[in-house]
DNA sequence: AGCCAGGACAAGT
DNA sequence: ACTTGTCATGGC
């Protein structure tokens, strides 16, 4: 976790606050705390993050988003987009909701919208979610960034680069403790530092394609490659598989997805995923 | 203490 | 084309 330097930093975040209007569909700790990003963290003073290498204290009242630290027009900018504030999600929920259990997921946690996070950070984060659990995960993420991003000024650290990752050797990795994920994230990186893996092509390349590409990385599966179209790429129709939408699927679409859920699968998969895995364990 | 985790891979059918 | 064992680590 972040380390923090007292009031020194605390003046500094709060020295400037910009108020933005926040669009329906929006609750700021459901969209930071649902599983889909893993550096958000919550503190006595709001939620705290890093986008672009940029820090953020974050506080949401009513239809307001409060935001200090990071605070000039590009900064707010990429904010917006990081929520994906022009996209009408009480069109696509009114949709949605034609699934009675979506409906029911959307009820209790409503709000939840899919964050634009950064396509590489997306990718080697869900390369490091394979076969783990997400509070260990973000310890993993966590000294991913402390040992290898860069400091913030405020004690936060942003997510290190693919070409920074590029020119280490698996064994630096090891005060990460990732296990055997280390060699698939330095492949990762070199692929993407190099080329091989275009991201910026990826965004472009029609999804089948930008899956094949994406799983030519050691340690990408189908189910990592989804994740990574989902989080980082922003294709709303991935639809990621994993252990708890498995028994989604097995328990309540025995048949296959509705059809109202074609084009936005993921936005689907993500109120799924949180109201089945918020049935068995207690936040 | 033992099972499980936002899986992928390789080896074996 | 499907199944199974293995992989590190640690949360609960």
């Amino acid at each position: 976790m972040y380390i923090f330097q007292g009031e020194k930093m605390k003046k500094t975040l709060d020295r400037e606050k910009t108020v933005i209007k926040c669009p329906a569909c929006f609750d700021l700790a459901l969209c930071l705390d649902c599983g889909q990003a893993f550096r958000w963290e919550k503190t006595e003073n709001g939620w705290r993050g890093v986008i672009s290498g940029r820090e953020y204290l974050l506080n949401q009242n009513g239809s307001s988003l409060e935001v200090s630290g990071s605070t000039d027009s590009e900064s707010i900018h990429i904010l917006e987009n990081y929520f994906d504030f022009d996209r009408d999600y009480e069109a696509i929920l009114d949709t949605l909701n034609n699934d009675k259990y979506f409906s029911k997921a959307a009820s209790e946690y409503y709000g939840i919208r899919i964050l634009r996070q950064e396509s590489w950070e997306a990718l080697c984060s869900f390369i490091i979610s394979q076969n783990n659990n997400i509070p260990r995960i973000k310890g993993i993420i966590s000294r991913l960034c402390e040992n290898f991003g860069e400091n913030t000024g405020n004690g936060a650290y942003s997510f290190p680069s693919a070409q920074r990752l590029s020119l280490l050797e698996v064994s630096d990795l090891a005060p990460l403790r990732s296990g055997f994920r280390a060699k698939y994230i330095i492949d990762a990186a070199r692929k993407v530092s190099f080329g091989e893996v275009d991201l910026k092509k990826i965004e472009k390349m029609p999804i089948e394609q930008a899956r094949q590409t994406l799983m030519s990385v050691k340690g990408v599966g189908p189910k990592v490659a989804e994740c990574a179209l989902l989080y980082g790429f922003n294709r709303l129709e991935a639809f990621p598989v994993d252990v708890w939408v498995k028994r989604i699927l097995k328990e309540l679409y025995p048949k296959g997805l509705p059809e109202c859920f074609s084009g936005y699968e993921g936005i689907a998969q993500q109120y799924l995923f949180h109201w089945r895995r918020n049935l068995d364990t207690k936040e």
